[in-house]
DNA sequence: ACATCACATTGATGACTATCGATGTATCAT
DNA sequence: ATGATACATCGATAGTCATCAATGTGATGT
């Protein structure tokens, strides 16, 4: 379960409850770690990657790298899909949309 | 002085010093009180808009409207322009393009 | 000079966050 | 069953943040 909302944004200002959606998504990618992580995931295309390969690059602890995989995943941004032993994280299908949507607004 | 950088994304992994200068663009848009805010004023278009019809609609105290008004200034994201007692408010030019180009990487 | 308006800054507070070590849980190989 | 590997969760800590009341600053009008 994750807190990804259907964001549509209308003609109008900006809603009190469209912002509160849209705002978590910007926090997720708020975090220098959690965009480099973020970036890796979405290279990684749609076979994803996996997450043990993601602690080295990025310098940080396991927990800390599985702390923010989660703030990712609860953001809508990523999938995990669990292969045996380990999970493979891809980005989620339109992951970005309510994002673009607002910037080209 | 704004603490906007020039964000040249390669083709490669994300660079850490990138990531570093990302991020604090996506928090400036991470609180949906400055969400609404930045919004508000891109509504304005070029003219801008005073702070003073910011802080009815958004149901926020003025100290707390002039502290998200100086985040979202030191992201790059807006600026401001003294006309006798009061201060307009207007977006960057090229406020969102680093960010544009992050999401459609 | 004085009062007023627009806005910024200060100081305080309660809430949240990034990080890690330690520990727990699930899966696999033997 | 045992040990090893991959990942999650817990607990603690140091730092950051949103918010407001009070106060400061700068410009305007009289």
């Amino acid at each position: 379960m994750t807190n990804a909302k259907q964001v549509q944004l209308g003609k109008g200002p900006l809603a009190d409850g469209a912002a509160a959606s849209l705002a978590p998504m910007f926090a997720a990618l708020s975090d220098p770690t959690r965009l480099r992580l973020f970036d890796l995931v979405r290279r990684a295309g749609r076979d994803g990657i996996c997450s043990c390969d993601l602690t080295e690059p990025l310098d940080r602890s396991q927990p800390t790298i599985s702390h923010h995989l989660k703030v990712l995943r609860e953001a809508g941004l990523v999938e995990s899909r669990r292969d045996g032993t380990w999970i493979w994280y891809s980005v989620a299908p339109h992951a970005l949309d309510a994002v673009a949507q607002f910037i080209q607004r």
